[in-house]
DNA sequence: AACGTTCAGTAAATCGTTTTAGTAACAATT
DNA sequence: AATTGTTACTAAAACGATTTACTGAACGTT
């Protein structure tokens, strides 16, 4: 029997802060919430309210606010996965905003599940985020909050989607192997569920005809399965050794394919980078302590991250009647480190 | 103006779905919640009203529910980083069993400051999280929610710390350094704001000592600085060469000191394991896909992300009265790969 | 003295549920 | 015929704020 006592335990309401002080809440709330209508009350009043709400450690309940303002200050994000490097970086640039403007979120991982792809907005939605953040991630239905997509999959009406300039990482990367003399280049193309997978195939073609590789002379496999590990392209390396066919140097899908690449390269008494360069993409954090250091296309997850955010905040508080851009691109850059270097000189 | 129609745009409540039944909301709140004294209703009547939730889509609005029932089935999660490797694995762990529970969760990180490490527990505990999770994260005050810590740096009254099994890993790794023959073994020892830092060294300590290795005779250094990247091993490690002791291995703090410590090996010449062998700790996803592949001491870092989960769930929801443990431990593994070898043999 | 203004505050509705405590209407029991 | 029990519901009070629309008192003006 301690029902008594605990309905006071902790926090105090401002029913009871009103009491306490022989005022009505609505006194108190106008007063703590400086509302314009507190104008007519003394500052001998207001400042009795502050210290008593002080004293006693008043904490407004933010579900009885939200409830009534219909604001939760919270958005929710929406990741392949939390564990594979990528997404934690974009997290960390979405929550690097949020922070300062007073949100929180949820973060639900669907694991390219199907059922969980179809469920989670909802939950999400449920929970009354006010907006949505999906990273790579596609989107199977009219979002019903404010959506803002990273490496979004398919546009979708009234989404902003976050990508990257792929031209220009097409351009970056065969343009770097290109300099080296690389004329003979390995593709390591990304799954089927990818979202950049089509869009990264398709500049590097043209990147490559542009400079007068033909793009039928480019050697590619396609990374299998899904787990975020480098044994994709350990398999995917291995399988490009079988083809038999020559290449100088290998442009993978990703940091983490490349990083296995590198592996079933050596294995085969290949050296990286004297016998093969291996460019990867993304740079996560891996990525510049390999042995050798990953010569790299870099996306700016982080900002990536950030934008999204702050895209999805302006569309709710700063700017709800702006036409919002329905793509944002950011730049990629070329990291060069040491897995890539000059085309061996034959014979 | 569009206020009229805003009103009914998207969600449908309950008070209207009620009219549109010509029933009280309270009857259609014990059907659709399935409360025993909906025993009475026939199920004619429930049946209509399922039906009309389900044709006007109605979704109970999760914030009225929570500011009645006082729950709301979220947690915070506060992490130094997210972006660190460590800490992600830990909320994948956090996540699995959460997401079956129907939890969501906040996650919040702190970056080693000190203002956000006070603020930070208050901005969760006013968005009325019912639990709350610390990794690697110091408790400044006593929390005013059921809190279960991870690698907890210190003991809080009443709170819940999954560690690692610290004498069992250094053990392991002192062990097997022993085992391949190697007398004379550096450490890497972490930075001072890191939990782990005092309890391995003094562990490790005691597993040289066991084996006849004079505590004294082990070269140590710290870590300086609080970013998550090899670049504080490297450092560390080029302080070790400078100092000029003799050693055949080094154990390192974490796995990120260890790859930065093998780069700076290698650039001084030195062949990783032939001349020097370098052991890891934890095991975070890159270790696997080093050159060499990192021989480490895994800590099950998604295990206890899991196991403080579900333990705080327990507290909460299976068995608020039981008294639980304050310390629950989870054991170590060595896994063995490539940067570590036989001492080699000198002259 | 009557009227309008400012001052200092409050009552009550509202947000959307859940839950307690009923209440009519009818049937069964004594 | 009065009591008790079931059946099928509902009114109203929570939960804890915010906000609209007042109200009485004091003051100033003509």
């Amino acid at each position: 029997m301690k029902g008594k006592e605990d309905k006071t335990k902790g926090t105090i309401g401002l029913k009871q802060l009103a009491q306490h002080l022989k005022l009505s809440t609505t006194t108190l709330s106008l007063v703590l919430n400086d509302a314009p209508s507190a104008a007519s009350i003394p500052k001998e009043t207001k400042d009795r309210i502050f210290k008593a709400a002080k004293e006693l450690n008043y904490r407004p309940n933010y579900l009885a606010r939200s409830l009534r303002a219909q604001r939760t200050h919270t958005f929710g994000v929406l990741v392949p996965e939390l564990s594979d490097g990528y997404s934690s970086m974009v997290l960390s640039g979405v929550e690097s905003v949020l922070a300062a403007a007073g949100y929180l979120y949820f973060t639900a991982s669907h694991m390219h599940n199907d059922e969980l792809l179809d469920k989670l907005p909802q939950v999400l939605v449920e929970r009354l985020v006010e907006g949505l953040i999906a990273v790579d991630t596609p989107i199977r239905s009219m979002p019903q909050v404010p959506t803002v997509t990273i490496s979004g999959h398919n546009a979708v009406e009234g989404v902003t989607n976050v990508i990257l300039n792929h031209e220009h990482a097409a351009e970056l990367g065969i343009g770097h192997l290109y300099d080296l003399g690389h004329r003979s280049i390995a593709i390591i193309i990304g799954q089927e569920f990818s979202s950049d997978t089509e869009e990264r195939w398709r500049t590097i073609g043209e990147s490559a005809e542009r400079r007068g590789i033909a793009i039928d002379r480019l050697v590619t496999v396609q990374l299998e399965g899904d787990t975020p590990s480098p044994e994709l392209g350990y398999e995917a390396a291995k399988s490009l050794l079988a083809l038999g066919e020559k290449f100088t140097a290998v442009f993978a899908f990703n940091d983490i394919s490349a990083i296995g690449a590198i592996r079933a390269f050596e294995e085969s008494g290949m050296r990286v980078p004297a016998d093969v360069s291996v460019l990867g993409f993304d740079d996560i954090y891996a990525a510049a302590f390999q042995n050798p250091a990953l010569t790299t296309i870099r996306q700016p997850l982080f900002e990536m991250g950030r934008l999204a955010a702050q895209t999805l905040l302006d569309m709710l508080v700063r700017d709800p009647e702006k036409q919002f851009e329905s793509v944002l691109t950011v730049e990629p850059t070329l990291v060069i480190r040491q897995s890539t270097a000059r085309v061996p000189v034959t014979l």
